[in-house]
DNA sequence: ATCAATTGCGTTATGCTATAACGTGTGCGA
DNA sequence: TCGCACACGTTATAGCATAACGCAATTGAT
């Protein structure tokens, strides 16, 4: 998918989420915007609905968070399939792209005849800098 | 791990959880048992952490609901890696394990030196009686 | 036997996450 | 210029989860 324009409220959620270190939950992000004129939690959602929609930002089921697409170049998103390790340290997540799952997990899905739309795969832990 | 005796809470949600045909919310399950005293989410929360710690029930984060797991004499939660087909359509949930996964994504885990603790890996879409 | 620690339980209150429903303004093609 | 689509703002509400208090029962060491 190609990424239209943003708007301005998109450009300033999408920008929150790419200078944060780890991810942000709508809510944290919404008090980082106060200053620049947001108010109520709808703004920021439906920023994120449409970020998710262009594949520039991903959520977090596991933790409620959203995070920017650590290679929105890459046209990986289009597939869908997407893992992340999220240290519970340090907050940090690592994106990362495995054909092999991907294709083993397509593979069960059909032998069921499953018809796959979205899925999520995260992996909660350490990192190497923070694991004991 | 060896699944202690249940209390009378841990019960009740249990059972709810065993014969319900699809995942349930925490609420719902307060819902459905009000009828046995049952007055406030804590009391089933309180009841999901242990059944989960004893590894007879799942939540499905993308969905925030539980499930009683599918194989619970498998021994299959021991080794954590647990994945789940959920239907958008008729909300049945297909449990399943697969080793080839796993061990590719412990690979890759190792390979970053990432400690991993919990993983979640769940697929959206449409089963075989629903698929259009 | 008794005391302390642990565990489960109940209740109230609160906080966090997400969306419904309404109305406004703007741009753009028929 | 009318109608439509879309972004936006606001208020209110729904849905998910936990904090903090206190009580009762159990256990196990002294």
């Amino acid at each position: 998918m190609t990424t239209p324009m943003l708007t301005k409220n998109q450009s300033l959620v999408f920008d929150i989420l790419t200078k944060a270190e780890a991810p942000l939950s709508a809510y944290t992000i919404l008090d980082k915007l106060r200053d620049q004129g947001f108010r109520a939690p709808l703004q920021v959602y439906r920023a994120l609905d449409k970020l998710l929609e262009y594949g520039v930002v991903h959520r977090l089921e596991s933790i409620n968070s959203f995070v920017a697409c650590a290679h929105p170049n890459e046209d990986c998103h289009s597939h869908g399939l997407v893992a992340f390790a999220i240290c519970e340290s340090c907050g940090q997540v690592i994106e990362f792209h495995d054909h092999e799952v991907d294709h083993r997990l397509m593979d069960w899905l059909k032998s069921q005849k499953f018809k796959a739309e979205k899925s999520t795969i995260e992996i909660r832990g350490h990192c190497a800098n923070c694991a004991a």
